[in-house]
DNA sequence: TAGATTGTTAATCGATTAACAATC
DNA sequence: TAGATTGTTAATCGATTAACAATC
């Protein structure tokens, strides 16, 4: 999509900047200058628009930014606009929370199934969906055209079944696994560590 | 604890080292040098030994690290000697899903308790707890010295009650609400962006 | 036009990597 | 002692901030 390379450190804050445009419409707030949007979000004006300008210009000199044009443009550029197809390997407590969770499809990510391992879920009812043992999985992928997998199984099987996963032509992979995953193969991997997240806390508490 | 400014890239890295060490001392091995981690790690060895280096002379020149004693330092760096009390805020599905993973306690984090504004849920037992009313906060609070609080509640709520919870002396805030706290008073706030992080594998799926 | 604010270049700051002397 | 590897300084790289000309 975009011709040059954008940095990590950039991609990292354009969720922050959708979610603060949002409040914005909300609001009913049509326009938005790279100073007051700083000034609500504790970041430097300059750094908001070096980050926007990795884009193309969606400002207007002596005006700002218009709110509705700038939130769907970096929905855009987030591939919001488009539908992702997603599952969730581990029907354990976080996987059933992920399954419940009604925002992600307004954001265009559908939660197609649930799997587990464990023969004596499967059949349960999960949300709007019914636990599918893991044997299901390479036909499920393929007939239901799913992109995404959100890894919610114990460290120990994360890795095997991620490899399984790619081979069945998964094409990003949410892991919340507590082990990074060694993948060869041309997938992506956005990781949620939750215990290393507690633990900068803890960091933070402990050398006030 | 320590006398100078750690930067928070390092402070970022240290769980993962922490991780690491804890599988090396599961496999049973006792020393490691820089450049063997680096390359289990992915990441420098130059990296590896100033970011150690930023809390004192863990190694031993000619020989490496010794597993254990890293990964106890590592441990009262992070401040997982000692033991923080915990509570969650929100008993919906990801606050059920934190108060039923075990493995908080084992790094030092006990969950004390679980609470919300439904007064219909309350009395329903959750793992080892029973969800409270949030009526009974600050007593709670005060007496079973609990100092981190997740917030796994709804935006629109997450601001008020975060005000109210540094009032009854919660030093730490682990915010799953997909909002920014604004708080003026001297609390520390962990944030889990869980939709940003998709957002973010969204990006790199649709910017291939 | 005058005022405002962007887009962009240049300057600064911070983080990472390389190199090597110190030392076990 | 010789070999290995740290701790640390210096060099490089990347990210952030400041400044300002362009322009709406």
């Amino acid at each position: 999509m975009q011709k040059h390379f954008i940095s990590p450190a950039v991609i990292r804050r354009l969720p922050r900047y959708y979610r603060y445009l949002s409040e914005l419409l909300e609001e009913g707030i049509e326009r938005i200058s790279s100073s007051e949007l700083s000034r609500k979000m504790n970041v430097t004006a300059s750094q908001i628009r070096q980050d926007l300008n990795n884009f193309g210009g969606f400002g207007q000199q002596g005006y700002g930014y218009n709110v509705q044009y700038l939130y769907t443009e970096i929905g855009k550029i987030l591939g919001l606009d488009q539908q992702y197809h997603l599952i969730i390997i581990g029907a354990g407590n976080l996987g059933r929370a992920l399954a419940n969770y009604k925002k992600f499809e307004d954001r265009g990510f559908k939660i197609k199934g649930i799997f587990d391992s464990d023969l004596s879920l499967c059949g349960q009812p999960v949300a709007h969906l019914t636990i599918q043992h893991v044997n299901q999985l390479e036909r499920f992928i393929k007939e239901e055209n799913i992109s995404i997998a959100a890894l919610t199984l114990p460290k120990e099987q994360a890795e095997d079944m991620a490899k399984q996963l790619v081979d069945y032509g998964i094409q990003g992979i949410w892991n919340f696994a507590h082990t990074d995953l060694q993948l060869v193969k041309n997938v992506l991997v956005e990781n949620v560590h939750l215990s290393e997240s507690l633990m900068r806390l803890s960091y933070r508490l402990t050398n006030r």
